[in-house]
DNA sequence: GCATTACGCTACGTCTCGTAGCGAAAGCCC
DNA sequence: GGGCTTTCGCTACGAGACGTAGCGTAATGC
């Protein structure tokens, strides 16, 4: 009685979520409504309960699932979480609005009205100090939604130095970490003044942001493309 | 029988930690080594374990206390962290470095050499995110840990203006608004590169961050302090 | 129809929580 | 020293969540 009934490792929603993609192809195909539902259920107890008290068997019992079904998707809390907010951040989108200024605004707005939702504060944050210990748990935050919204950061970039609003970067090093550097210090930002000053990301402070930001980045000659 | 232990509120450390101060002068008084111990078993039991799995009971063993003890002082798992992490930040100082590029530098190494300790990024992330929910919760990580940091930001700026590298403020309340935008790019960059990002703060990182920080700031005509 | 996989349901042992009650210890004040 | 007050360590407890196992049933592909 070595192996009995784990001759074949049950199909967790580990690392390749949504692809199973060799082999499978048979028996009863899982319920695509109930994976929307388990999502939309767990942002829903995120928002009442929060993460600390936010239990699984809670959240099935709001999809209308069995708890059984949802371990036999997500490896536990975490996994769950992270696919359940990542969805918030599909609708993030680069406006072309003609300026450097008038576009990071934009992005801005758009990434703090979804963190301004309660779901996302706390359950980005959580998953986020969860995955210090946890190295899959991090490459999945980055894959699901970091890169989503650092992908804005390369696009905006590119479009400013055809506009001539931003210097062109010598040599790809260095293009790659100012990226870094800017990401950072955009997300950075409106991250810690939802999250911990606690404060509205409001129009008058992204204004001034941009401000600040777009001096740094331009050098001494630039445009600092403010009104 | 209506009320028979509880005449009055056991002290527990809700608010005013370290005062308890009119009334209850009498009686066995606590043991302030407890208190240490407590605190530094938290961090370390946040070191092996993680928010998740940390738990009060294993805190009060690895302290050498009674599970009791815990919480007649703390109201629960978040304050304790709570306290247990603001110690981390008492070493922060501000270095008189003579110019303000310097100074920003040593101040954002000092920071992130905390953050990059481990009970720092998955304890203080957490309860960060639990305060999303707990008002309570938030006033008290303010006062223990960010108004520490803060109050760098603006003993910084006021230095810098003396020195002439930065323009001073036309009144109060730009100047409160711009110290607060100062503090949440700051801090926040340094966070998420920590955190979200994963990637250590070094000194290339900072010099860089340093760089586009200042050359926001001073505006048009300044010295970019780089040099 | 048959093999295969997903589903709902129930039940279970384990762990943590937070509290209650007790006797003993450690301080103040007379 | 004796009394008063508060804290301490210890034990025990019900409540609740965890994660898993087992079963019968439903939904697909061949």
């Amino acid at each position: 009685m070595i192996s009995l009934t784990a001759a074949r490792e049950p199909p967790v929603y580990g690392q390749d979520m949504h692809s199973r993609s060799p082999a499978s192809r048979t028996g009863r195909p899982r319920s695509a409504t109930a994976d929307a539902a388990i999502l939309a259920a767990t942002r829903e107890a995120l928002v009442e309960l929060g993460w600390s008290k936010l239990t699984l068997g809670d959240v099935a019992t709001r999809a209308g699932v069995a708890k059984t079904t949802l371990y036999r998707r997500w490896a536990g809390k975490n996994e769950l979480v992270v696919d359940a907010v990542a969805e918030l951040f599909d609708e993030l989108e680069l406006p072309d609005s003609g300026s450097l200024a008038a576009d990071i605004e934009g992005v801005v707005l758009q990434f703090a009205t979804i963190l301004a939702r309660p779901e996302a504060k706390s359950g980005l944050m959580a998953v986020v100090a969860e995955a210090t210990r946890d190295d899959a748990l991090r490459e999945r935050i980055r894959a699901s939604v970091v890169d989503r919204q650092k992908r804005l950061v390369l696009e905006g970039r590119s479009r400013a130095q055809v506009r001539g609003e931003l210097p062109p970067e010598p040599d790809p090093a260095t293009a790659s970490r100012t990226a870094d550097l800017i990401f950072d210090m955009v997300a950075g930002a409106v991250v810690h003044r939802t999250l911990v000053s606690g404060e509205p990301v409001d129009e008058a402070w992204v204004r001034g942001f941009t401000l600040v930001l777009l001096r740094g980045l331009a050098g001494g000659a630039a445009h600092t493309a403010a009104d």
